[in-house]
DNA sequence: TTTTCATATTGCCATATGGCTATATGTAGC
DNA sequence: GCTACATATAGCCATATGGCAATATGAAAA
């Protein structure tokens, strides 16, 4: 027996959606997201707050980002990576309902309270 | 090295919450989900709509139901799905954000035109 | 209980994913 | 150019996932 398969633009809209739920399936990256809403921030500083290997993080960035949810900006040698604001109408709204659920979770509360702590005795000569 | 690793009820809530936006990263539950917004169904509708063997559709609302979005119940020989409305805050939010966004999915429009076709068509000594 | 129909589960294959180490790329300064 | 540092990619392993066919389970009717 055959089936029918959907083909075409109609399959990339709907992937492009799947997309966007797909790069929030992860324990990583929604604690990435609950870091960058307090505000941008360099992979250093990922690194540095959710003690994770470079080259995790890194991926990770590069999933979100190219699931359309965080802009990547370098700065001489280090890279930021901020939420996007301006996404389609389904992001922006799948963002709201992110930022504000994602500080309830306990894992992204730490988090967020650890990259509060690190931020101050960050050494001023580095990234920031 | 070594890295911090989360855990214990922690990390299961982030869980959760991973596992709510995975159910919702693939073709075909996206698919189903945008069908069930009219509605509950049987799993013969699904196949009679979606055009996808038994099996395939099957596994996809274990899938559905596991993560917290679906609620399924018997009736004689026939198993009827829908929606869970009194999910979490979370799950009520993004439910919200779904029912708005997936009718304007090409491939969801066209199912959901299929479905309506269908049901008239249906056989009445059938499951509904 | 035997048959029949609807649904769930299992098994197999191919592919995607995540973690990590090691290596490559990119930028700035000497 | 070379060096130093920050970030990205590649490569390897183990696991998860999706598709389907085949089989098991469940419920009702004969």
């Amino acid at each position: 027996m055959t089936y029918i398969r959907l083909h075409g633009y109609i399959e990339d809209i709907m992937n492009e959606m799947a997309k966007l739920f797909k790069a929030l399936s992860e324990d990583v990256r929604l604690r990435i997201l609950g870091l960058l809403c307090q505000g941008e921030l360099c992979v250093c500083d990922l690194m540095a707050v959710l003690d994770l290997p470079q080259s995790t993080i890194s991926r990770h960035l590069s999933y979100l980002t190219n699931a359309g949810w965080l802009a990547g900006e370098r700065r001489g040698v280090w890279m930021y990576y901020r939420l996007i604001e301006d996404g389609g109408d389904l992001q922006q709204d799948l963002m709201a309902v992110l930022i504000k659920h994602l500080a309830k979770l306990p894992a992204v509360a730490h988090d967020q309270a650890r990259l509060t702590q690190y931020l101050k005795t960050k050494n001023p000569s580095a990234c920031g």
